[in-house]
DNA sequence: CGCACGGTAGAGCGATCGCTCTACCCCGGA
DNA sequence: TCCGGGGTAGAGCGATCGCTCTACCGTGCG
């Protein structure tokens, strides 16, 4: 029941991030996840609610990555930084799976909206996590920082490699907290 | 002849940008470049031919783009993150194009060279300013950190508005820059 | 045993895709 | 006036798309 559901789900993520959202048909999603056609589409109705389904999946999933960490200091708010570099390396990269899913899906406002909730909770946790360590510093503006730098690790992982990306956004991220008198 | 395959990939270009990879089909590229279908196909022989002329024009333009600036100092190294800010002010910005072809066409392996040949450049052309303001400096490494910043930029844009995004760009660059001692 | 249920396999639908090809038209030069 | 070249319009090809539907199968329960 849910439990196939999430198998699917799970499959769907895997299979989006691996192939892209163009590459994969609806028959090659099926085989995919090991089930028949019409099990399928009783629990993602269309290819749209395919791609929802995969986006929430892997919402849930990086949240859970990125959570926890040291409890203070500019460690604690560059976690979800370091962790990207890790996840990154055992994933394949082909850069971010909810940008992607906006580059094949532009029309799609249910799709626009995930991929919208889901970089807004991201900055979020970057804000939490600065007011946690630094209550009086200027979280709007930090936050902006390092989801940016979040960003352009995810892309620039691409080209570089995870390893030298992450590398690069951990000291820049070290360098403006430390400037904003976070260490 | 060249003007007139100079328009059709303008047009491309533009379409692209606009309407995403996966949303134009071959039909509405011929009508948006105002072209029969014959001629379309003359100059830019199948649909992925289409696409490098898209990014071969995209690159050309966007390399006339961050061109000049000021002569020395930090605001001649940032100058690129100052001219993409308002690059994606005045286009209906939908993230990155090269990035977005790299979503559309995982497969192709001529869509990857021109993706990866246009970022080589850019961060070339950071690299090259900065040893020019700084040769002393560790080019390498601020180099790949201000190209980052770039990408997140880019893409932080989509959901930030390009004047905020490229205002935490432009700050995080002057931080970094400025660490390193360069003013 | 008989029967309802939840699943599978997969043929087939209409639409659209990238691409080709035929038929036609306009215009400059002999 | 006639003709050839380079353009246009757009019908049509086979393939593939997302999706539906029919026919069938195994299992648990009366």
């Amino acid at each position: 029941m849910t439990e196939t559901q999430h198998k699917i789900a799970e499959s769907l993520d895997r299979q989006f991030a691996e192939m892209g959202f163009a590459t994969q048909g609806v028959e090659a999603l099926r085989a995919g996840a090991d089930v028949s056609l019409r099990t399928l589409y009783k629990y993602f109705p269309s290819r749209e609610a395919m791609v929802l389904g995969a986006l929430e999946y892997r919402d849930q999933a990086y949240n859970d990555w990125i959570a926890g960490g040291p409890g203070q200091g500019a460690a604690h708010v560059l976690y979800p930084l370091a962790r990207l570099g890790d996840w990154l390396e055992q994933v394949s990269s082909t850069g971010c799976l909810f940008l992607n899913a906006l580059a094949a899906y532009p029309d799609s406002e249910a799709i626009r909206q995930a991929v919208e909730g889901h970089k807004t909770r991201l900055q979020a946790q970057f804000r939490k996590r600065l007011l946690h360590t630094a209550p009086d510093c200027d979280a709007e503006a930090l936050s902006a920082a390092l989801f940016l730098l979040h960003e352009g690790l995810t892309e620039a992982a691409r080209f570089h490699g995870p390893k030298a990306a992450a590398a690069t956004a951990l000291r820049s991220g070290n360098t403006i907290l430390l400037a904003a008198g976070i260490k």
